[in-house]
DNA sequence: CAGTGGTCTAGACCACGAT
DNA sequence: TCGTGGTCTAGACCACTGG
């Protein structure tokens, strides 16, 4: 698995896990350093253990620390953030923290009807509209990721080349008020279709790393099916995962 | 992300949680459907509210269910048990869960220094003995996976050619009783090497998905790196992502 | 022994959806 | 209004680690 989450807000615990991870991602908790105990933190937030306990359970199956019983609570070094492919973060929250240079390229924005296999995708008959938004994203002038992404139109209405070349979860969280609650991703490696050859910095690479991202609202609505086609010598993605016993 | 768990016992949240999943995963709970309220768990279970709260939280945290406000939770059919690659579960508890016929061939089997790289990778020095196992999974008789494992010897000091074929999860947890508490995988894609050219079915594929394994024990031991090799078309990684608000 | 995390409880108040 | 999930509390008891 993976980081998976944003934002603040009144929420306690959201709040004392936001600052946890935010001391962490930064190294003001260093690997293998021991954090406050769950006692010591009732006391910092003012709260209930409960309440603190919820904020580690959440950094500890995000892998940012293990709880160890009668010992505490330790950081991991294992969930460096990672790039392109991680979790539940849009390329723009990735770059922004990472403060990788990139760039986006919008080829292609239209309200049209689905194909079929858009259509199954995204659940939904040929003949409700959607947008396509085609991009590439380019690292040192290399362009290395193709975008193409699906939107069910009655869910969001408009669609700029602004809004995409700059971020669309942020337009839909903050303009539209449509939280993104999850989505499920399929990694699979391809033959590299003409499109792929036409618009990446192809080096002659014979596969193509495919991602394929189902985002869904609160609701558990299906709002958007993306591709992602990833060059094979530039594509990594990190998952943790916890056993419980 | 992922399903990231097994095994029950006498936790109360633990036990809801497992039959929940063993109900959905069977189908007898269907995508769409509503689970018994927390109210009606609380009395079903004769547990308190939170204790329910807990194991549905762990449903939606990896991607079985989801719980909206005021109406209730609801089974998702994200969630679909994918293969070959998903969380943290053995090659065996996948494939009995799956119904799927495969074979493991142990190549090899051997207590030696780590080589640099590995020794790199689980964090040791050198001169610290490894158990190094080689083995390929089979499926309709094609070797699709190379699975090259490294163990720590003082922490696994004993190992078999049967345990290879069997499952060495299942011998570390039951029998050595070394719970296996988390693993982080990265996945990259590279050039086939002549091992793989050698121990796989490759049929002229140009490159080799790896899958890099690190597993960890309890109190964070990095004990074991795998490293697994993967034939491109038969690769399939599902993760399940969640954003918090 | 004291300090730590793990589990559980019984109850409170809130926000949302359906009626 | 009632039933739902979301958050929070104050306290209990247990199991493990360490001195």
């Amino acid at each position: 698995m993976v980081q998976k989450g944003l934002d603040a807000m009144d929420n306690i615990y959201l709040t004392i896990y936001n600052q946890l991870v935010q001391q962490i991602e930064s190294g003001r908790l260093r690997p293998q350093s021991k954090l406050p105990s769950e006692y010591e933190l009732t006391k910092m937030y003012d709260t209930s253990r409960e309440t603190v306990r919820k904020a580690l359970n959440l950094l500890a199956q995000n892998g940012y620390i293990q709880k160890v019983k009668g010992k505490g609570s330790f950081v991991l070094n294992v969930n460096q953030m990672e790039f392109p492919v991680s979790g539940l973060v849009s390329f723009k929250e990735l770059t922004q923290r990472l403060g990788k240079e990139s760039r986006t390229k919008v080829i292609s924005l239209k309200a049209m009807a689905p194909d079929e296999s858009v259509a199954a995708h995204l659940n939904i008959s040929p003949s409700q509209p959607v947008w396509q938004v085609i991009r590439t994203r380019s690292f040192q002038d290399e362009a290395i990721i193709l975008d193409k992404d699906h939107f069910r139109q009655d869910i969001v209405p408009e669609l700029t080349t602004e809004i995409c070349e700059d971020s669309i979860y942020e337009y839909l969280e903050r303009r539209l008020d449509k939280p993104i609650s999850f989505a499920k991703k399929v990694i699979t490696v391809e033959e590299p279709s003409e499109e792929d050859w036409e618009l990446l910095d192809f080096d002659g690479y014979p596969m193509i790393v495919v991602v394929k991202n189902y985002v869904y609202l609160e609701d558990a609505t299906l709002f958007q099916y993306t591709e992602s086609r990833h060059r094979p010598d530039k594509f990594r993605f990190v998952d943790f995962a916890r056993r419980y016993h």
